[in-house]
Parts: C-alpha cells; sequence; structure tokens
RNA sequence: GGCCCCGUAGCUCAGGGGAUAGAGCGACCGCCUCCUAAGCGGUAGGUCAUAGGUUCGAAUCCUAUCGGGGCCGCCA
C-alpha cells in the first residue's frame, strides 16, 4: 500500500476526465505530474504540482487548472479539503481514516510493508567488493561491501531479482606477487628466513599460508626455481585468500549468489570473442595514442597498440586493450566480463568501485552500451574514502606496509551493525569519518543507538502492555479499531509510516540506500517525541485504562516499529529489543 | 592539460526543479511521582563557493571561475 501512489492515480484519473470534460486538451504529458508530501505540514497532507506543470502545454493559467482539479478532488471521499496555494500548488487534506489504514496496512504486512513491484521482471547484476585475492579486506572494501550489500537488499525490496556477484581478479600480475610472497614464508615454515622484497606482500596474513604449504609440500619445493612452483602457489595462495574474503564478508554478513573469476574468464576464450564482436563493430583499431596533457611521463614513446574506439560510445579517449607486445591490458578481460554479464541476461548492471577507479568509469560504460547495442544501462557507484579516528587520532592504513586497518579490524571493535549503519548513514559519493569513541557512544548523538533505541521502546511498551494483561499480539493488534486514533500527534506518526513505501521506491530508483538510514532517523525521532508527549498529555501514552484504546495506539507504535524493523533489515542491521 | 566527485549553519551532514532551505553536534533556556530522561521541547545561528544563463519558479539544471579530493598508455 503506497499512499502517495494511490492519490497520484487518483489526481491522473480526474485530469483525465478534465479531458474528457473539455477542461484541458488531449495529448497531455502528465510524467511530471507528481504527488509529495508538502515541505511544510501546516500546507497539508500532499500536495500536488499538476496545475503547474500542466499550465504551459494546456495554454491555461495554473490556478484555472487547479480550480477545476480541486472541484473534482474534493468530492472524492478520500479526500476533505483540496485548496489552491502559491503559484499553483493545489494542497489536499486526507481523511483521517487513509492514516489509520496505513497502520492496519503495515501490520498486516508486517516487515514486508513497502515492498514494491517497481522492479518485477527487472533483472539486476550489483557487483561489489571484488578485492583482489591477495590479503584481508581493509576499511575501503568494507564500505564498498557494506553500501553494495544494503543496495542489492534494497533492490530486492523493490521488487528486482537481484544478484550479489563478486569479480575475482586471480589472473594478473599481482597474484604472481602473491605466490612470490606466500613461498617466501613458505621458505619461512621450513625454518629459513623469508626474504620479503620490495613490492612482495609483507603481512602476517601469509604465514598460515607459508604453513599450510609446507604440510603440503614439505621441503620438495626448496630452493627449486620460480617455473616449477609458481603457478600451483599461486593458485593455492590465491584460494587461502578468497577464503579469507569470505570469511570477512560473513563477518559483516555478507554473502555472495555468484563469484566470477578473471582466470576463468580469460581460459575460456571469452576475450577473444568480445573483442571480435566489437570488432565486427568497427570498434577495434590498431594505433596510437596521444600522451596525456600536462606532465608527460618521463619514458614516454609513442607505441603501435591495439585500440577500443570507446569514444563512439561517451569515452574521452579510446582505451587500448593489447599492450605493444601484443599480450591483452587488464582492461581487455574485463571487456569479456562485462559482455559475460550482458549475455546472461541482466536487464541493468551497477558495479560498486572505490573512488580510485573513477577513471574506469566512461570505458566500461562504453563497452556495455556498444556490446549490448545500449539495451543494459551500466551505473557504477564510486565509494569515497573512509577516515577512520580513535581517541580524536587518525588511523592510517597502508596496505604496502602491511599494517593496514583491516574489516576485521573494525567490526571486532565496532561490531557488525555498526559499522553498517554507520557507513550507510553518508552518500557513497562524500567522504565518511568513521570515529569509534562515537559509533559506539550509547546516545542520541548516534544514529545507530538512536534508531536502535525507538525500536526497543515500541517492543518495551508492548512488553509493558502483555503483563498489564493487554492482548498486543500482531493478530489483536492487527484487528484493532483504529478509530480512536485521532490526535494529530498519532496523525502524525501515522503520515511518516506512511511515507515509506514512496521511500523505498525513490531510494531503489536512485540507487540510493543512505535515504533508508536517513528516513529512519526521521521516524525514530517522530517516535520519540510522540512518546515523550505521553508524559505531558497521558492521553497519548501507548498504554491506557481501555484494553481496546490501548491497542489502538499500541498498534501505531507497533506500526512504527514494522518499519525500523524493515528498514533496518534492508541496511542488514538486526533491530534491538531491548538496550543493555 | 583532460575527466570524475565534492563545496549548504561555528562543526558533521541531509535536501538535488516548487512554497518561509532542514537535522544532529556545539551554545543558551526548559521538561522525570509518569510506558526506558540512553529521551523530549524551545532559543540563537544561512548572500546554499562566486558570476552568468535556462525556467512561471533554481540550493537543485547548464556554462564559466575559484577552492578541496580522486584518476589519467604496457599497475591491477
Amino acid at each position: 500500500m503506497n499512499l502517495f501512489a494511490d492519490i497520484r492515480a487518483l489526481v491522473i484519473d480526474s485530469l483525465n476526465a478534465m479531458v474528457a470534460a473539455g477542461d484541458l486538451p488531449e495529448g497531455l504529458d502528465m510524467a511530471n505530474v507528481a504527488v509529495e508530501p508538502p515541505r511544510d505540514a501546516a500546507h497539508g497532507d500532499m500536495a500536488t504540482n499538476a496545475a503547474m506543470v500542466l499550465a504551459k502545454p494546456a495554454g491555461l493559467q495554473p490556478r484555472v487548472i487547479a480550480e477545476t482539479l480541486a472541484a473534482r478532488l474534493a468530492a472524492d471521499d478520500r479526500i476533505v479539503t483540496a485548496e489552491v496555494a502559491g503559484p499553483g500548488f493545489l494542497n489536499l487534506r486526507l481523511a483521517p481514516a487513509l492514516w489509520q489504514a496505513v497502520v492496519n496496512a503495515a501490520l498486516a504486512a508486517g516487515r514486508d510493508f513497502g515492498r514494491s513491484d517497481m522492479g518485477k521482471g527487472i533483472k539486476v547484476n550489483v557487483e561489489f567488493v571484488s578485492a583482489n585475492p591477495t590479503g584481508p579486506m581493509h576499511v575501503g572494501h568494507t564500505r564498498g561491501a557494506v553500501f553494495g550489500d544494503a543496495l542489492a537488499a534494497l533492490l530486492d525490496f523493490a521488487g528486482h531479482e537481484v544478484t550479489r556477484e563478486y569479480y575475482i581478479n586471480d589472473a594478473g600480475a599481482q597474484v604472481d606477487v602473491l605466490a612470490r610472497s606466500a613461498y617466501e614464508r613458505y621458505r619461512e615454515a621450513n625454518g629459513l628466513s623469508p626474504e620479503i622484497a620490495e613490492g612482495l606482500y609483507p603481512g602476517d596474513y601469509l604465514i598460515p599460508v607459508g604453513e599450510a604449504l609446507k604440510e603440503k609440500y614439505g621441503t620438495t619445493l626448496l630452493d627449486k626455481p620460480e617455473s616449477v612452483w609458481l603457478a600451483d602457489i599461486r593458485e593455492f595462495a590465491t584460494a587461502a585468500m578468497l577464503q579469507m574474503i569470505r570469511d570477512d564478508l560473513a563477518l559483516l554478513g555478507v554473502r555472495m549468489d555468484v563469484f566470477s573469476s578473471e582466470k576463468a574468464i580469460t581460459a575460456s576464450g571469452r576475450i577473444e570473442e568480445a573483442i571480435e564482436t566489437l570488432r565486427g563493430m568497427g570498434l577495434i583499431y590498431d594505433g596510437t595514442l596521444e600522451p596525456p596533457k600536462g606532465k608527460l611521463p618521463e619514458d614516454w614513446e609513442e607505441r603501435e597498440q591495439t585500440l577500443f574506439r570507446s569514444t563512439a560510445h561517451g569515452d574521452d579517449v579510446d582505451r587500448p586493450v593489447k599492450k605493444s607486445d601484443g599480450s591483452w591490458t587488464y582492461f581487455a578481460p574485463d571487456i569479456a566480463y562485462h559482455w559475460d554479464k550482458v549475455h546472461r541476461g541482466f536487464d541493468q548492471l551497477i558495479n560498486v568501485f572505490g573512488a580510485d577507479h573513477g577513471g574506469y568509469v566512461k570505458r566500461l560504460k562504453a563497452v556495455v552500451s556498444a556490446l549490448s547495442n545500449g539495451r543494459v544501462p551500466l551505473d557504477i557507484k564510486l565509494t569515497q574514502l573512509v577516515k577512520l579516528y580513535k581517541n580524536g587520532e587518525p588511523f592510517k592504513m597502508s596496505k604496502r606496509a602491511g599494517t593496514f586497518v583491516t574489516l576485521r579490524d573494525v567490526v571486532e571493535q565496532a561490531g557488525a551493525d555498526v559499522t553498517r549503519f554507520v557507513m550507510l548513514t553518508r552518500k557513497n559519493d562524500a567522504p565518511l569519518d568513521f570515529d569509534f569513541d562515537k559509533v559506539l557512544e550509547q546516545s542520541k548523538d548516534n544514529p545507530v543507538f538512536y534508531v536502535q533505541y525507538a525500536h526497543a521502546r515500541v517492543c518495551s511498551v508492548i512488553r509493558k502492555a502483555t503483563e498489564a494483561g493487554i492482548a498486543a499480539d500482531d493478530a489483536t493488534l492487527g484487528a484493532a479499531d483504529l478509530t480512536e486514533l485521532a490526535h494529530e500527534a498519532e496523525i502524525g506518526l501515522a503520515k511518516k509510516i506512511a511515507e515509506w513505501p514512496r521511500l523505498v521506491e525513490i531510494a531503489a530508483r536512485g540507487h540510493e540506500p543512505h535515504r533508508v538510514a536517513f528516513y529512519l532517523y526521521e521516524l525514530a525521532s517522530d517516535l520519540h517525541a510522540h512518546w515523550n508527549r505521553g508524559n505531558e498529555e497521558t492521553g497519548l501514552r501507548f498504554i491506557q485504562d481501555d484494553a481496546a484504546v490501548s491497542q489502538a495506539k499500541i498498534a501505531l507504535a507497533r506500526a512504527a516499529g514494522v518499519v525500523i524493523s524493515a528498514g533496518l533489515g534492508i541496511l542488514g542491521v538486526t533491530p534491538a529489543e531491548e538496550m543493555r
């Protein structure tokens, strides 16, 4: 049940009736007609811009349209008043029964309240994390993991068919470096001193891998040339790293549906297929690139390479797919991988990358555009840096030094719920400060706590009522007579609840899970405020002497709790039943 | 040099064509005999970086400029 959608439908019907009656010309585009909550609640419950949007194409004064529309809307028994205001806004007041019905709908649907079918039949692939399998996940990966997982959950809630996917970069030079690093740890496990040369991965996490290699190979690989052991150790170490990454993701409650391997795609011949397909479109050619403007690299020299004409699909320059020695660039398997995704029948692709991959956005969009003939949109969400603070001091992370702060460090200190919520209370493209001290604070300064507390209060009311002998189970609350729920403060809370289905669609459409977090904060705030009004006006308390009246009021609280629970579910945060 | 993101209250940030631009923190003043005061109410605080443009209407869209960050052919 989406009350805003219902009323918009009523407005559109009324406009069509006006067309039929000759009050409006035919053929008007009503796509921009919106029904939304007014900025100022004093204006009414909902406002529509219909008259202003249609005035110009209809060749009429906005107020003329608004007056006629108002008269028609007022005839519907759901509309109490329809007033023309300002330049042509139409402010609507709705019958209290509609808001009460929202409470009923929330109780009937439970955590499914707000689910949408806007994504029905749309297959979406959300690729996220895709960290190199060369070490544990760090803080930056954590943000991408949380964002991608919440976005996937949001799209699912909005009715899409969602696949969570991880692309394993297990074919490039970095996994050779991993193999060499692991080999040194293998030597170490055999009592030799490791030589962690410059450029190898120095982290301790490879020590157990070295020991496992000793278990498997004993001393047989010692003092053998790299050509003997590289491939085997690479495979072994990559598998170990991937398992570590899966464990890290599990700490956050993130589970992937599909792991795609760069190595497998390369071996499958997909690269050649994809490049030939592009060549058939005239988008592959041999040529040379202009040197980058500004600071010229010292060793710049012109070389002929195989290039992808990405400029034909919106990129700024064409991009090399082959190095001058004829081997593939990193971009080539990416082309094959995205071609593979298109071929798997997805209708929309979403990639979540760190902001340092910003330079790849245009060329990947060009690839997907070319290979899907423009059918499949690719949205790339870049997550900005996370700055960690503790005791007022910034935490540094440096993968090279082996001293970077890992996902595990963060989750063990802050907990998965807190980590997830905090990382979602910011737009993906804004930098994020993560202060361990603030994030663990139990006060209203901490949004995680604040929202959790609101949910716990609802649970508390239900417990108290039950103890007092008032049935407050969902079935009873769902059947409660809500006509008692008429106070302006109670209707106000119901209105906030009514915004939830609309919020879900807006957030899903924009691929913006942070909107859920902000909405939950607002809803929690409304609930806390309403709770405190009970101090002054005892008639607003949830538990009253009369059981039936109590049940109506508790139903309202429970409806808010249901929405908080559903929203936290999307964010991957457990709703607290009590605070400790 | 080019491309991408950002610039909104003292601070951290929402809002991203619509009415008088919001929240939290910090400051100040109030609220517990009462379902959790782990909370609530109020006051103060703004040339929405700047300058043009589009529009009935711009913090929001476009252009330019300034400031911050990121990226920029054989690294992944």
